[in-house]
DNA sequence: GTATACTCTACTATGTTTATAGAGATTATA
DNA sequence: TATAATCTCTATAAACATAGTAGAGTATAC
């Protein structure tokens, strides 16, 4: 499991959607410039997230774009998973496979897939609208400390 | 975290010298056919193996490699880290870094440095011993059930 | 002195990641 | 209806990582 730039994009997206969930659109400029990511870059991993289900989008003026579902019903694993692939840390834990050419590797498999399942355990139980919650007091900290 | 090619034949390497340990060296030549491994790649990660101080190596006629120290003391987390970097599933947790530069990285981070920990967990208490006793009645009972 | 095995550096092919570029389509509103 | 703001889509490129391959060199047992 590798968290890309292009993930981590995606799910500060998602963060800040959930943020703004209720409240309208966000256009690509001000998000871009709250997550600190390269416009044109951010362009093309919106149009993932809207192929993925995950946000939609207003054409035209004033157009920008949303959730396309509540923040509670978007878990943090289904994200990275969507976007940076299977989190399973090596191709022969997943589905897809079965076979083992040589007498050790099942050995290893077994270990793959416990901490595959560790790092669900963690990533499908987080929903966007619980990392919402903690940014908000985090941003509020924040601004007492200072 | 991800586990390479090289690191998968790396820990088979590793687990192979350990069903071995005690019982003087082992040939390249028949490790990769073990493991089923290209033997000149092999050959770099063996040179690897032994920077890490894993494994020792004799040289000319019956020659070979050999663990450098017994298979108890080695955990699997420690090759998996020597051969494929670190298991934070993003750069920013690493220790190395500090900063954050938008204010939802660090809402992630927490999370990256929990699933870290949970991967530690797995591969940090796992010792080549532990898997060559595995390894050792796994085959017992490939052979007992044909 | 020769066969066998490890050592070391360089090179290549392929795929992935991280963007950048630019033309096009849609919509609010003056 | 013109126009500005915004999203849409495809192509391309630069940099990096991975997975090897090649070949000349060094050490040792016999």
């Amino acid at each position: 499991m590798h968290i890309t730039y292009k993930g981590d994009y995606a799910l500060k997206t998602v963060l800040d959607l959930a943020l703004h969930y209720g409240n309208g659109v966000v256009t690509i400029h001000d998000l871009a410039k709250r997550i600190d990511a390269p416009i044109k870059f951010l362009e093309q991993i919106l149009l993932d997230l809207k192929k993925g289900g995950f946000v939609e989008s207003r054409r035209g003026k004033v157009g920008g774009y949303l959730l396309s579902k509540a923040p509670s019903r978007i878990k943090l694993g289904e994200v990275v998973r969507f976007i940076d692939g299977p989190i399973e840390p090596i191709a022969c834990v997943e589905k897809k496979y079965s076979g083992c050419k040589d007498v050790y590797k099942c050995i290893f498999k077994r270990i793959w897939q416990d901490v595959a399942e560790a790092i669900s355990n963690i990533i499908d139980k987080i929903t966007f609208e619980d990392l919402a919650n903690q940014a908000k007091t985090q941003k509020e900290t924040v601004v007492y400390q200072i």
